[in-house]
RNA sequence: GGGGUAGUAGCUCAGUUGGUUAGAGCGCCUGCCUGUCACGCAGGAGGUCGCGAGUUCGAGUCUCGUCUAUCCCGCCA
């Protein structure tokens, strides 16, 4: 029996049709006499009605079926009675009258509700063991179609603008200074690995390399770091590569992307060009190189202020070079005890020694602190932060990037609390895009005492700051750029050097790579830039972090149809499992004792 | 590797200071019910309180360990 409609489809213009429908019985409500029967399709929802005064032998056919269970029926469109009609469905004016029912699969009892708001509290553990019932709810069926649409909106603009999609290999070779990898062992190249690509930076360079000038992919990448909402062991970017690119050309067309894609899925006109923060600004401002700018509170720097306090903490902080920061969480001076406590816990794991406050509560300053701070530095506080009473004030004093850290963090939580108590509303229909740009090109690795690359050792050093690579490395500005979205980071990519002499000087002379390691590494790709290599700039977005947003979901596990847990196991098809010794012996390799004694 | 939260019926949860036979809603089963759409009504079944030790006259409750999920730190060029 095939479908003449899907479930979502049929309205009062139907009546009278004679129609087959198919699909998952979603509930029936048996009335002693007469069924009625919502029937599912991921479409929407039909009302079906079993009659027995007309059809008694079908009626009791009705009565035993499940929910859940997969039926057709042939049945004739009629008009619901006028006080029956149900306005909370698309199809709520009309009903189909069954003559002939065909049950294809009679379904157990489900171990969950297929239910959107049920479904949504039940132990995600359970859900993810059984996904394939999981998936059927109404809200991951809107998902799917919204990652499908933003992965189509992306394909047909890269299409526009003259884009290429060129897939590139998943097993490549260990590059460890990135990300750890997943290993692959070599059958026909025994003791000998593949790495499953963290991302295809490699390969999209030589795209430019060979000429292609415009690439773009959906990739598939690979990483073996722990877990979290918002990372996943495997994932997808969308990647792309262009030649002859300028930082600015290159906000443009990821900004052309960002709207055709919120117009598609969202219909939604999202206002470009996208601010832009430099990276000093961003930590300065908001403690963290991924500003949420929907909300204020931003946070202040105090040093003038405290440069001469007698208020040893401070002074002693600002007199070693480093900074004191603070904000003013407005509105929040009725935080318990626990809450106080809890932010301090927080503060102190990412490295604080304790979080100093101050409560404007009935006319006063409650603080441990305050009584340490003169006349002159009360009332600097009070202006450049404008206390008021309600507020609460917190303070960091520590090395510049610490304090701008801890605030950052202390002020996230700060506001997670202020909209728990109703004080602080964020429009969910908001959408802040940032670029945070002119990063530092390296970071200071201070266990090994040697600079690394911020973002990764192709990025091309700002112009005028390629001087100082070897005077004042610290204060060489990386032509990298991240995109930001209320807090989130969206991705990130770079202006690449395409010059042999000054990538080899990279790679030896500032991140002190053996030059025999660069050559076994990097070798090919030195080589390729001796050949004619482009001026070449890219990005890589984070397509499940995208669709999560556009879906309002937090976890990307939410928008994979096949997520991992926390210790990377599917808890549906249980994997990764065992293999068999000879699998073993056939990859040359042994398994250790500990590795033996978990089977 | 570290810190937090959770684990009690199929699901979501409650369970007081350690004290009789561990409860509720939903789901499930049975019966009744001809206009419901969270159908309704009546009745019923259903429990290794994650697992293992310990303290105690007595443990869902306290202690230790462990497992699982989740959030975070480290990690993620």
């Amino acid at each position: 029996m095939k479908r003449t409609h899907h479930c979502g489809q049929l309205t009062k213009e139907s009546v009278g049709e004679e129609v087959h429908l198919i699909g998952w019985v979603d509930s029936i409500r048996d009335h002693g006499g007469i069924i009625f029967v919502d029937l599912r399709d991921r479409e929407g929802l039909t009302q079906l009605v079993f009659n027995p005064e007309d059809n008694r032998a079908l009626a009791e056919e009705a009565s035993v079926l499940k929910p859940e269970s997969v039926i057709g029926i042939r049945g004739t469109v009629g008009p619901r009675p006028e006080e029956t009609i149900n306005r909370k469905l698309v199809t709520g004016e009309i009903e189909v009258t069954a003559a002939v029912l065909e049950v294809h699969n009679v379904a157990q009892t489900p171990p969950f509700p297929i239910d959107d708001a049920k479904g949504d509290k039940v132990n995600e553990d359970l859900r993810l063991t059984y996904r394939y019932l999981d998936l059927r709810r109404p809200k991951m069926q809107r998902i799917f179609r919204n990652r499908h649409r933003a992965g189509k909106a992306t394909r047909d603009y890269f299409d526009e603008e003259g884009f290429l999609e060129v897939e590139t290999p998943f097993l490549f070779k260990s590059t460890p200074e990135g990300a750890r990898e997943y290993l692959v062992p070599s059958r026909l190249n025994p003791g000998e690995f593949y790495a499953l690509t963290q991302s295809p930076q490699q390969f999209k360079q030589m795209l430019m390399v060979a000429g292609v000038e415009k690439y773009y992919q959906l990739a598939r990448c690979f990483r073996d770091e722990d877990l979290r909402a918002d990372r996943q062991p495997e994932f997808t970017q969308i990647d792309l590569e262009m030649s002859f690119i300028d930082r600015e050309e290159m906000y443009a067309l990821i900004e052309g992307l960002i709207r055709r894609i919120w117009k598609e899925v969202l219909d939604v006109e999202v206002t470009a060009p996208f601010a832009r923060m430099p990276y000093v600004d961003a930590m300065n401002r908001y403690g963290s190189d991924k500003p949420d700018t929907r909300f204020g509170m931003e946070m202040v720097d105090l040093g003038e202020v405290f440069a001469k306090s007698e208020f040893k903490v401070f002074a002693s902080t600002l007199k070693a070079g480093g900074a004191i920061k603070a904000f003013n969480a407005k509105g929040l001076a009725d935080l318990t005890q626990g809450e106080l406590n809890h932010l301090t816990e927080t503060a102190r794991s990412l490295g604080a020694k304790g979080l100093a406050f101050i409560k404007a509560e009935k006319g006063e300053w409650k603080s441990p602190i305050v009584k340490f701070f003169s006349e002159d530095e009360k009332a600097a506080l009070a202006e450049k932060l404008g206390i008021e009473e309600g507020d609460s004030v917190f303070f960091a004093a520590d090395e510049w990037d610490r304090a701008c850290t801890v605030m950052g963090r202390i002020r996230l939580e700060a506001a997670e609390l202020l909209k728990k108590k109703g004080r602080l509303e964020i429009d969910p229909g908001r959408y802040d895009f940032l670029w945070v740009v002119d990063f530092p090109l390296l970071v200071l690795e201070e266990e090994a005492g040697r600079y690394v690359a911020a973002h990764h050792p192709f990025t091309a050093p700002v112009p005028e700051d390629i001087g100082l690579l070897d005077s004042d490395p610290r204060a060489v500005r990386g032509q990298h750029y991240d995109l930001v979205l209320n807090g989130v980071e969206l991705g990130g990519g770079s202006i690449r050097v395409h010059q042999q002499a000054l990538q080899k000087k990279l790679f030896e002379d500032v991140f002190k790579i053996p030059p025999e390691v660069a050559e076994d590494r990097f070798g090919y790709m030195l080589k390729s830039f001796g050949y004619g290599a482009p001026p070449h700039g890219g990005i890589a977005l984070g397509f499940d972090r995208l669709v999560a947003i556009l879906s309002g979901v937090t976890s990307i596990r939410d928008v994979i149809a096949f997520p991992k847990t926390q210790k990377g196991q599917c808890l549906m098809t249980d994997s990764p499992g065992p293999v068999t010794e000879k699998q073993l012996r056939d990859l040359h390799i042994q398994l250790t004792d500990t590795a033996r004694e978990r089977e």
